[in-house]
DNA sequence: CACGAATCCACATACGTATTCAAAATATGC
DNA sequence: GCATATTTTGAATACGTATGTGGATTCGTG
């Protein structure tokens, strides 16, 4: 036998046709129960696997999903956004429990990414990650949509949006974050991260922010929102320009663990004290935050229900199931960089 | 048309027979241009796209990779390897620029990968990543070379093993951390991590230590290793135990970051300064090591240039090349965990 | 012993592509 | 204008699996 064994072979060596043998081994109950041990017990001993391209070219499925990962194609690859790296941990673990396999792509947002994998069935369904304005990419979304094709997208969240979206509540997570700081006296809180609508999750944990102060009756001062991408250096460079800035502040929101701890470094490089002069407080929940000093608090993304409800929504689709928009919960996790252990 | 487009849909149109049509699109020059333009343009139309199933059963390769991951059982799904998630960028880069999928999938060391992915055409060739004691699946890998499985293995490299290693110079990188130390005017170095066969990478990096002590004309004391998993749990747990051992060190070299990263949390609560009282190096250098205090100096595995050499080891190999085991340098990480910067 | 039901299996075929081989169309040379 | 070389296309087929349909065997029952 010079190649992989087939259904053929084992056939052959079981005295019986392909079909019987494809037949036992998927369990079909017409085939005696004497035949199908001898089937196994062969197909065991040549080492047979069902060849999956024969198998999904008949069955028309491939039970795989794409995981299409977006990346900025300014930042170096140094940095994969380490939340999305949590999440990817999730997903793979997730889609073995569904008895699916993973395939990984690094996409740009620019590239021909709508058209490839579920058409040339590669896979089943696709799950989309990446920040990034939609507004961008909108209109590759609605093609998707149009082609029937099966997705999930995890980001901002908002009715209307082509397709299925799963995405953190930002605003509420913004909420509870101006909030916390509140409770501990901070009444002028800067907000490090793009406001604009180019990061709509940004966007919208700053206005959460801006909530929560008003219900206490104060207004946010809008030179205390500096726009910083997510990234250490981009963190770093903002703190400076609100040190700088000579406005006063008590506290800063970050858009992202990643921003907060550009931000330390930039307050303690000018002497300031976390929490004593300047309280910090990030988003995410990234490993690495627990490792700052002080360790940060933050708001923590769910980021393994994150991938339960994306892959379940993907595959809900294959099924012909509704996969409605969801929003997930973020929660506080209170370490030390916002001062007492409340 | 009901479902997706298909050659013969393509062929129908422009005029032509199935088999021009995949002649055109697959650039055989037996086809003339002006034809091919036209099959060309009605693709594009149609938005059809080859389907990789019958493509791959036809042609008996898939251009994928399947990447396995082996996690230990043991540890709780939060901490996936830092180190190995950078790899995982460099490896899906990689195989993206050669024109290759990924396919990941985290499993056991005890499960049945031996027998899976190759063997069922899900991929050309097999990635395999992770900690631990070859020697606990050193059956596996023979299954694997006898097959004729195309594979490549992330870990510790040797003469003899079965199939194509790549490594890191674990043996180099314990001798320049140690000299890192050694020129630090530090004497009593002490080691937190298992130095048992379980682990040859780390055994490795504590031969160097070793090695490079004797040079000194030091006799490493054996009171000064403490076995530690991969964890910082575990970091903090033996650094804790090396305080209270009551030994004399002024110095201690970790198998990991990680290790590391826990036992500076240890050393702290201890009351001793780093590096003042202890001076600490790691080996990884993980994207947190930047982020410690201080900054940790370390060991930095080339997890780039890895995940370019496994690959192209692998593709290698599936060209019937010979993808010889390798091991890749490692490199001093120099930030403030040690002392001056120099 | 005969007949229908039940059980088990084989024949034929489809999934969509890529290639071999031969045939048709076109161009070349005298 | 004819034979030959060259280019371009089509018919047939194989890749390995899964399933609808119908045939053979067994069994129970009258």
């Amino acid at each position: 036998m010079a190649g992989k064994a087939t259904s053929f072979d084992i056939a052959q060596l079981a005295g019986v046709s392909q079909p019987t043998v494809s037949r036992a081994l998927r369990g079909s109950p017409t085939v005696s129960e004497q035949t199908r041990l001898r089937i196994e017990a062969i197909a065991q001993q040549l080492n047979y696997k069902v060849d999956k391209n024969a198998s999904n070219l008949r069955l028309q499925e491939t039970r795989t999903l794409a995981l299409l990962f977006f990346e900025e194609p300014s930042l170096d690859d140094t940095g994969i956004n380490p939340f999305f790296l949590s999440m990817l941990g999730s997903l793979t673990r997730t889609c073995a429990q569904r008895g699916y396999d993973l395939l990984i792509s690094f996409q740009q947002l620019s590239a021909n990414w709508h058209v490839d994998y579920e058409d040339s069935r590669k896979a089943d369904g696709i799950i989309l990650l990446g920040y990034g304005d939609y507004e961008l990419y909108r209109a590759k979304l609605e093609k998707l949509v149009e082609q029937g094709t099966h997705f999930v997208r995890w980001g901002f969240a908002q009715e209307g949006q082509p397709g299925t979206t799963i995405g953190c509540d930002n605003f509420r997570g913004g909420i509870d974050a101006a909030r916390h700081l509140l409770q501990h006296g901070r009444r002028h809180i800067a907000f490090l991260g793009d406001a604009s609508s180019h990061y709509p999750e940004f966007q919208d944990r700053y206005r959460g922010l801006c909530e929560a102060q008003g219900g206490e009756g104060i207004i946010a001062n809008p030179k205390l929102q500096i726009d910083a991408l997510n990234a250490q250096e981009a963190g770093y460079q903002a703190a400076m320009q609100l040190i700088d800035s000579g406005e006063t502040f008590d506290s800063i929101f970050t858009a992202s663990d990643t921003i907060a701890i550009g931000a330390m470094r930039a307050l303690r490089e000018r002497g300031l004290d976390i929490p004593g002069d300047v309280a910090i407080i990030g988003f995410d929940d990234i490993p690495a935050a627990s490792l700052t000093h002080p360790p940060l608090t933050t708001i923590q993304q769910d980021y393994r229900l994150a991938g339960e409800v994306l892959v379940d929504g993907v595959l809900k689709q294959i099924r012909d199931e509704q996969a409605p928009t969801a929003v997930l919960p973020a929660k506080l996790i209170i370490r030390e960089s916002c001062g007492s252990h409340l």
